[in-house]
DNA sequence: TATATAAATCGTTTTTAAGGAATATTGATA
DNA sequence: TATCAATATTCCTTAAAAACGATTTATATA
């Protein structure tokens, strides 16, 4: 049970289902998550780490670089079957609409590097 | 979101997960459930709102005894999706195994009348 | 090396959720 | 109508989660 109801907690909080829409349309690197959430670094981070520990994404490093990517869920079923979900839902909503239109703006080259 | 939110929310407490399981095998009132999860009354009421506000139960008046349900889903996607799932999902955990097997024990007319 | 950058972690505050005792409500029955 | 029983609600306390600034860690590169 402890299993799946980290995966429930962790979907239960609007910005990391937010975070896992994004994921589904490509990998992204947290400084590209943060700024387009409008949240802090911080926060982001400890959001993915949520995600990340449920079972719903993974990460690799790329240099300075982490990025980010959904889950394939082959360890965890409660995920994958969430994730399969998710993507046929809430993608009507103006909220998640927006979210989607504003990613290819959201380069990290531009928006991240100082 | 907010729908899906409420859901997931609803499904990430152990109470309310065991409350669904029980709720699985047959219609339940407040009284034997709260008995059977050694639960204060207001705290298994509160619980049961909480899932009834997600979708995921329903309930009937009889009496004094309100008798809880699932919920058949018709007007919630995402509770629907949930508890066709959650029927063949922690079954074998011993935790749920023992929740199960002490049902039949637990008769209102036995453990609810005063 | 020394420095700069992306991300993780820490420390603190604020917000939200859970638990239960006490009380209110609702319906049955004497 | 007075009382009792089952449930809902209120109130208060405690615990968990979220937010963010500040600091640390890890990696790249001047």
């Amino acid at each position: 049970m402890k299993v799946l109801l980290k995966v429930m907690k962790a979907a239960s909080e609007p910005i990391r289902i937010k975070i896992l829409k994004m994921l589904e349309q490509r990998v992204m690197c947290v400084c590209e998550i943060y700024t387009v959430l409008g949240i802090a670094q911080s926060t982001a981070s400890k959001h993915l780490k949520i995600l990340e520990d449920a079972g719903l994404v993974t990460s690799y490093k790329d240099g300075l670089w982490v990025n980010f990517m959904l889950a394939d869920g082959r360890q965890n079923p409660y995920a994958s079957n969430l994730l399969g979900n998710l993507k046929h839902w809430i993608n009507e909503e103006p909220e998640i609409l927006d979210l989607i239109k504003s990613l290819p703006n959201a380069d990290r080259e531009i928006i991240c590097r100082k």
